[in-house]
DNA sequence: TGGTATAACATGGTAATTTATGGGATTCAA
DNA sequence: TTGAATCCCATAAATTACCATGTTATACCA
């Protein structure tokens, strides 16, 4: 097993009639060294599906529990809203996953889809959506370039 | 993974139709130790290519996990942008790498690229351009020469 | 020190492989 | 038995691996 995993760059795929979309090969070979399923859920924050490994959630979990103290009410809330709306999401021999109607409907994907990625995770947008949404924050993060230290210091 | 690397030196090579340009042989060596790939992406400052490790990126990865919480909304932004950007490039037997359009167009780089050492990370510029760029850099640097003490200051 | 042999490297071209994607067949469940 | 989901096959395009050559740098020897 490979030290470092992290979902990179940014994929423009088609989705078929059948709403099957081709994972980024890229995507594919960091998930088959752990196992043959992503897990999606509906982004809290934006338009898009997020998607992970299932480790990411289970850290997610651990750190909920060993920080009870730290997370507020919302936030407990929160984690609630995204464990009871993940589910994995196996890919077939040609790579595709087939996304449900709930996810396809909140990124408002149709015909194509982007998958951004994100480190630990990655994103998959309406390309449109996309665009507008890349040009917003890298408007805003040029405005206030911010450093490891502010980042933490401003929230 | 060795302790001590460091990417140092100008190296000035060409590009082929195909986007193609030899990593120098310096860098090569430094990159074996891990794995057989670099990543990229475009530098948020100037208008070329920056690559370094996935060692890198992954420490920058778990710091920014670190320094905000899952749901934080600055997190979201900062690896949309860095993650959404960077890409994985494997060196062939003959040491080459093919560079995308996206990174090319960004550091205008058309058929020469110059690689320029920066310690952990590396930057591609066009040649033209890193000509200016450097006499910029020279001049500033001895207008008023800083040391490691001003800069820390100055933060 | 000078000259030559050797190895390493950059670079051009081509062959082989992988990937995305469409369509059809098959299976499963309501 | 109808609709949906899964599997399998085909193909075009893009990516990657491989081979060949000239050039440069290095090592070696007289």
């Amino acid at each position: 097993m490979r030290k470092i995993f992290l979902f990179m760059d940014t994929i423009f795929n088609k989705v078929d009639a059948k709403g099957r979309v081709s994972l980024p090969s890229d995507y594919r070979a960091i998930v088959k060294e752990l196992s043959t399923e992503i897990v999606c859920y509906r982004s809290l924050s934006a338009p898009c599906i997020e998607g992970c490994l299932e480790d990411t959630l289970d850290k997610l979990a651990t750190d909920i529990e060993n920080a009870t103290d730290f997370f507020s009410e919302t936030q407990d809330n929160l984690t609630n809203l995204i464990f009871g709306d993940a589910r994995r999401f196996a890919f077939d021999s040609t790579g595709r996953i087939m996304l449900s109607e709930k996810l396809l409907k909140h990124a408002q994907i149709t015909d194509a889809a982007v998958f951004v990625g994100k480190g630990r995770k990655f994103q998959i947008w309406n390309p449109q959506n996309w665009e507008k949404e890349e040009a917003r924050i890298r408007a805003e993060v040029m405005k206030n370039r911010p450093t490891l230290k502010t980042a933490k210091e401003a929230e």
